[in-house]
RNA sequence: GCGGAAGUGGUGAAAUGGCAAACACACUAGCCUUAGGAGCUAGCGCCCAAAAGGCUUGCGGGUUCAAGUCCCGCCUUCCGCACCA
């Protein structure tokens, strides 16, 4: 009895005894020099933040992307999959402030934490090029791109509004504030504050990162289309509207006081005494029907008119609050459109008529010039606006080649212009060019393009995270450290509080230094980076992940780069994912680097869900890897995240789908055990031609071979693969009482493990390689070779096809399968069900399709019987 | 509002325009027993007592010998964007 009982599928013994293996063992994983002369594969996924525990998300994404390594190691390829670590970053600093644990400390344990549970996942990651991005070595770079990117403009100071989380205590881009609120705290409304801040100019690159999108085949199509949207290109003209001169206004304007002339809004280019607005549109050719300009609250103008004038002051504070309610709401595009005038008027400088001025809460500051012509024909938000505040509506499109009788507004761009003077019926399109070219003629304007996508903010006012590499000093203002004495570190000795301001500030002897130019005292700054500089080139890093002279060496990743395969949630889309794109950009202008884009292949994989809902604490819905490795297993609870669904879906997570899974290893490995021992009398033997049963499974083996290696070639549908796999066991399972009749020799049955052994592999890779240490083989099983199908073998000879009167199912022939045309016809002709349905009719038309089907077509008037029986009934 | 993805059994899901529901989970019945989160056998979309038969991929049209799949319109869910001038 004991030795059925040595046949208990024990996970446990099997993954730590090949973890063992494996941890004394790290070149199995790691990669190999650029000289190893074998094709290179970069698989990677993103890196995650060491909270302390991996995730359910993180066995799938892992799962997927070790799986895929795998493979690449078994079709011959040098892998490079690293992993490493985000590990900067605002939860080490709550930690500190709730535990008193200093953020290093907690941050290392946390990631000594999770790479325990990587270990005991079994994941093959090459540890040899692990990065941390909280250590000196390599947060350092960050500080010397730093430098690099201030020399050349790249990086720059300026006051500015920004996003200030009151929970993390501060500013974030613009890209981590998601419908008004903190990406981390959803329930915390981001505030406007006036800071200095340090930016990375990634404006700079908008068109090019927009342009490279189009080449980004590899990538989701929703990724692309995201990052599209946020760099949001428009193509328009920016127009002058003059100022009228106070004695130029007409009835009925308020007196404004003095003082507005010194504010220099629009006339430094022009060099003109006339003082300008300018506005942004894309709709130029319908300037002759703008009845009113609208700015921004924030205007500088507008701060003019108010100075002199507080009843006016009054009414655009209160345009300015409902901005911010609706920002603190998430939904400023549900505001109500308010406006107030200014008692002003403006000149259009197409054809000099004046329009008044007012200031509008839907006006968005920091867009275009913050200020817009309003054209109430023919935009839909300006309609409304007009409408409310009894503006004149003036049509100048219309289509043309009807009665300019439309329903306002009119919004198509397909038309010709009308009340336009000498540009009447001009085309929308004609007119554009036209008028923008007209306006840079006179001076008065220019095209232009304008973007959505603003500069990248990296100032952090907060400890954990990579010292901005700058010094201030009173005599010689601004001072790059110099790169010798990189790294600034982080001092370890803080009291972290949760005071405003940055947590360095109140370190003197961080503060205090010298000027590197002067020798004078001299303070240092005090921000840190965003922590999405850190992860915009991580990737480069693993390469190199020692060298100490440079971030790494530009021949070492030009063998690497691009990533062949880049894995990850679609979460990162915008973040992440464009300031990659840019940071390569920057490092291919710094010389570093070749490639414009660093990722080849994109793929996002869905979320994992339990009940149709997000994971969350608050629900309690937590799923816990540990525990599902302590109950069934590594390879089981791997296994089962890729079965569950395709890895592009959502994966609502069942426990009984991990033991259905495991019950599965278990058969597995009965049914590996059982026949190993006769298999491996085989080594070495040529299995004869196979007929029979042997015939039956080895065909079946390699239509699996051929299914599965398609699916990793592109398909990536491995939720199908795990089920051929359990398809092919259950086929050989269910010819027991053949295998134990001896009908399958040695040298098939060892065909028959050792390919199965080679197909789970990359699914479940502890029980795959203990199983093919019993089949005797001793090397590892990522350096044996892939496994190839045998497409003669895999042919069936013989197949079913149905037949069908109709398009309905009528029954099923088996023939030859390489029957013709002919054969099959007569074959389904002859069929008694056939020929009891199709007595007395006319068969107009038979469809064969050799190999697939059998479709008779009967004539229309000759109803089937048996749909005639019903229609009697 | 705009853009994208999806909608198939009790559940997760499968299906180059060619037998809808593979593979699993759950469930039901039986067997076995070392009583295990074990193993084995059988059943399991819906209607009909059963068989025969009929029906079935969100809804409605269309193309086709043939539609879950392609086209048009609608509904629902999820995701992204959303006064961006």
């Amino acid at each position: 009895m004991t030795d059925e009982k040595e046949l208990r599928y024990d996970p446990a013994a099997i993954e730590l005894k090949w973890q063992a293996r494996w941890a004394a063992e790290p070149a199995l994983y790691a990669a190999e020099p650029a000289t190893c002369g074998k094709p290179k594969y970069y698989v990677l996924e993103m890196l995650p933040y060491p909270s302390g525990q991996l995730h359910m998300g993180h066995v799938r994404l892992y799962s997927i992307g070790d799986a895929l390594a795998r493979h690449m190691w078994m079709r011959g390829y040098n892998v490079l999959h690293p992993m490493g670590w985000d590990a900067f970053g605002l939860p080490a600093e709550n930690a500190a402030i709730k535990n008193n644990v200093p953020p290093r400390e907690w941050t290392l344990s946390n990631i000594a934490a999770m790479k325990r549970q990587f270990m005991r996942l079994g994941m093959g990651f090459d540890w040899d090029a692990e990065v941390t991005t909280c250590f000196p070595d390599y947060y350092r770079w960050n500080q010397w791109f730093f430098l690099r990117m201030y020399e050349r403009g790249l990086a720059y100071r300026k006051k500015s509004k920004v996003n200030w989380c009151p929970e993390c205590c501060t500013v974030m881009a613009n890209e981590q504030v998601i419908d008004g609120r903190c990406w981390r705290h959803e329930d915390t409304i981001v505030e406007q504050r006036d800071l200095v801040q340090w930016f990375f100019r990634i404006t700079a690159y908008a068109e090019e990162l927009l342009e490279g999108l189009e080449a980004l085949d590899g990538w989701p199509e929703k990724v692309r289309t995201m990052q599209r949207n946020w760099i949001g290109r428009s193509e328009g003209t920016e127009v002058d509207f003059f100022l009228a001169e106070k004695d130029d206004q007409g009835l009925g304007t308020r007196d404004q006081g003095t003082g507005t002339e010194e504010l220099g809004i629009g006339n430094r280019e022009q060099g003109t005494d006339r003082q300008r607005i300018r506005v942004f549109t894309t709709r130029v050719d319908t300037i002759f029907g703008a009845t009113s300009v609208q700015l921004a609250p924030q205007h500088a103008l507008v701060a003019a008119f108010t100075a002199s004038d507080p009843r006016l002051k009054a009414e655009v504070d209160e345009l300015i609050e409902q901005q911010k309610k609706a920002r603190e709401a998430g939904d400023l595009g549900a505001i109500e459109k308010h406006g107030v005038a200014t008692g002003r008027f403006a000149v259009n400088p197409y054809n000099g008529e004046r329009v008044p001025i007012w200031v509008a809460n839907y006006i968005l500051a920091d867009y275009g010039t913050g200020a817009i012509m309003s054209v109430p024909a023919h935009d839909e938000r300006d309609f409304e606006f007009a409408s409310k505040y009894g503006l004149p509506i003036v049509q100048v499109i219309r289509p043309e080649n009807e009665t300019p009788a439309v329903v306002l507004p009119y919004l198509s761009e397909d038309g010709v212009l009308m009340n336009s003077g000498e540009f009447d019926r001009l085309s929308c399109e004609r007119a554009q060019r036209v008028l923008a070219e007209m306006a840079a003629r006179e001076g008065f304007g220019k095209a232009t393009v304008t973007f959505r996508l603003k500069d990248w903010g990296v100032s952090r006012q907060r400890y954990w995270g990579t010292p901005i590499p700058m010094i201030h000093c009173e005599r010689d203002g601004l001072v790059q450290v110099p790169d010798d004495q990189l790294p600034v570190l982080l001092p370890e000795q803080i009291e972290i509080t949760q005071q405003g301001g940055s947590p360095l500030a109140r370190v003197p002897e961080f503060v205090n230094t010298t000027c590197p130019k002067c020798g004078g005292p001299a303070k240092r700054e005090t921000d840190t980076m965003d922590t999405f500089v850190d992860s915009s080139w991580y990737f480069y890093r693993y390469t190199d992940a020692k060298n100490s002279k440079a971030p790494f060496d530009s021949a070492v990743v030009k063998y690497w780069f691009p990533i062949d395969q880049y894995i990850g949630g679609v979460e990162h889309a915008i973040l992440h994912l464009i300031y990659s794109r840019f940071w390569t950009r920057v490092m291919r202008d710094l010389g570093l680097v070749e490639e414009d884009e660093p990722v080849r292949r994109m793929f996002t994989q869905g979320m994992v869900v339990k009940d149709g809902a997000k994971m969350s604490k608050s629900k309690g819905n937590i799923v816990s890897p540990d525990d599902m490795v302590a109950r069934f297993g590594a390879d089981a609870a791997r296994m089962y995240s890729l079965f569950a669904a395709p890895p592009d879906r959502d994966l609502d997570w069942q426990d009984d789908g991990v033991a259905g899974v495991s019950r599965f290893l278990g058969r597995v490995w009965r049914l590996g055990t059982k026949y190993a021992p006769m298999a491996r009398t085989a080594r070495g033997q040529r299995p004869e031609a196979p007929s029979g049963t042997s015939l039956k499974l080895l065909r079946k083996l390699h239509q699996t071979i051929a299914k599965i290696t398609l699916d990793f070639e592109g398909r990536w549908h491995f939720n199908t693969c795990v089920a051929a796999i359990m398809e092919l066991v259950n086929e050989i399972q269910s010819a027991d009482v053949q295998l134990a009749a001896g009908e399958i020799s040695a040298p098939v049955m060892l065909e028959l493990l050792r390919s199965l052994v080679l197909l789970l592999a990359p699914f479940a890779p502890h029980l795959a390689a203990e199983l093919w240490e019993q089949l005797g083989e001793q090397g590892s099983l990522l350096r044996a070779p892939w496994p190839v199908s045998d497409a003669e073998l895999a042919r069936e000879d013989e197949l079913e096809i149905p037949v069908q009167i109709n398009g309905k199912l009528v029954t099923v022939i088996r023939v030859a399968a390489d029957a013709n045309v002919m054969t099959i016809q007569a074959a389904a002709l002859g069929e008694a069900k056939v020929q009891a349905r199709t007595a007395g009719k006319t068969v107009v038309k038979v469809i064969v399709v050799p190999g697939k089907l059998v479709n008779l077509v009967l004539h229309p008037s000759d109803k089937d019987p048996s749909r005639g029986a019903s229609v009697v009934k």
